[in-house]
DNA sequence: CCTACCGATCGGTAGG
DNA sequence: CCTACCGATCGGTAGG
């Protein structure tokens, strides 16, 4: 019973997320107020409250999560056995996967995080740097083993992520891109300008 | 006499408009308030409005002066007598140039635009539109010509362009890279991506 | 350039 | 889940 009622909380939840994630793309969070996503749902905003800590805390749960799902990631690919630029390569197809198949939290992260409140927002900083640093370290492996131009890592970690995350104007734009299209020429394009 | 009161209210513009932008990035634009801007310079609210006409306004200024910007480069570059990857590099490099220089209104044009009002808004997004299908038949040309490995030139358009932008990364996160480090990097990870 | 102030809207709480 | 409502803050105007 206490199960049921759990469950039923974390359903309604999560229709909260979800509709509240589409108003962010289309108005940023700060100018989403709690009576727009209440009526995207059909409540009054006070019920909101019911399922939900507050607005800012709905999106630290998006960019923390996020964040947690690239960091799996990146300890499986640093653990497993392949060249730095097979590496890389791997690291550039989960980033385009996750902008085509999560695009609506990729967005929000990408965008909004600046709005997480005091520690969170530290945090988050710091994961991202550390993300970001080990990346970079995979980089600079290829460079000294010869599988990857030499270039500046960082620059090209920077470059190669901005990169993917410009997959968001594709959305936005509404074109129309077969997504294998998408990922095997970004991909051709990225690994080309590494590749030693 | 006239010409001495214009150019002073053109100064205090100028002023305004500039703490406003360091505002607009640090805050992001709905989140500022006129009285953000206003604390900033040393005035109330209410005296800024004897100089701009509202704070949307303000960003409609920002916004169409940088897309003046690169709509003036792009003709003259398209005019020009160069090959293909000639062009392009070209593009790339005032980009870069533009992202480095221009900072702070370049970061307002890419993510605050869509906090436009409802004519500007669309007039923007068509501008845009019309700058990426331009730069997109450069590489096409490029690629008929066998100058450019053949990719999606659409993909390739929003992906370079998307790295160039992500420069913003750097500046965010305060760290020190030489900007013609930066360029030349760049340049070189996104041509020889393109190149044949 | 200011003070005084407007109507609207915000995130969130009380209480049921 | 609702109504009723809070204090704060917003962009902007009036009037000087």
């Amino acid at each position: 019973m206490a199960r049921i009622i759990a469950l039923e909380n974390e359903s309604k939840k999560d229709v909260i997320t979800q509709k509240a994630s589409l108003l962010f793309i289309k108005k940023g969070f700060p100018s989403t107020s709690m009576r727009d996503i209440a009526g995207a749902i059909g409540v009054e905003a006070p019920s909101l409250y019911n399922h939900i800590t507050s607005k800012n805390d709905l999106l630290r749960e998006i960019c923390f999560r996020i964040s947690r799902v690239f960091m799996n990631h990146l300890k499986k690919v640093e653990s497993s056995r392949q060249t730095s630029l097979g590496k890389i390569e791997a690291i550039i197809r989960f980033h385009i996967y996750m902008m085509i198949h999560e695009f609506e939290n990729m967005y929000i992260t990408n965008h909004e995080w600046i709005h997480l409140h005091a520690p969170a927002v530290s945090d988050f900083k710091l994961q991202r740097r550390n993300y970001r640093s080990r990346l970079s370290a995979i980089l600079k492996k290829g460079i000294t083993k010869k599988q990857i131009r030499k270039l500046n890592a960082d620059v090209a970690v920077h470059t190669m992520l901005a990169a993917i995350n410009g997959i968001e104007g594709w959305h936005r734009s509404g074109r129309k891109v077969d997504a294998r299209e998408l990922e095997e020429n970004m991909v051709e394009f990225l690994i080309e300008g590494l590749k030693k």
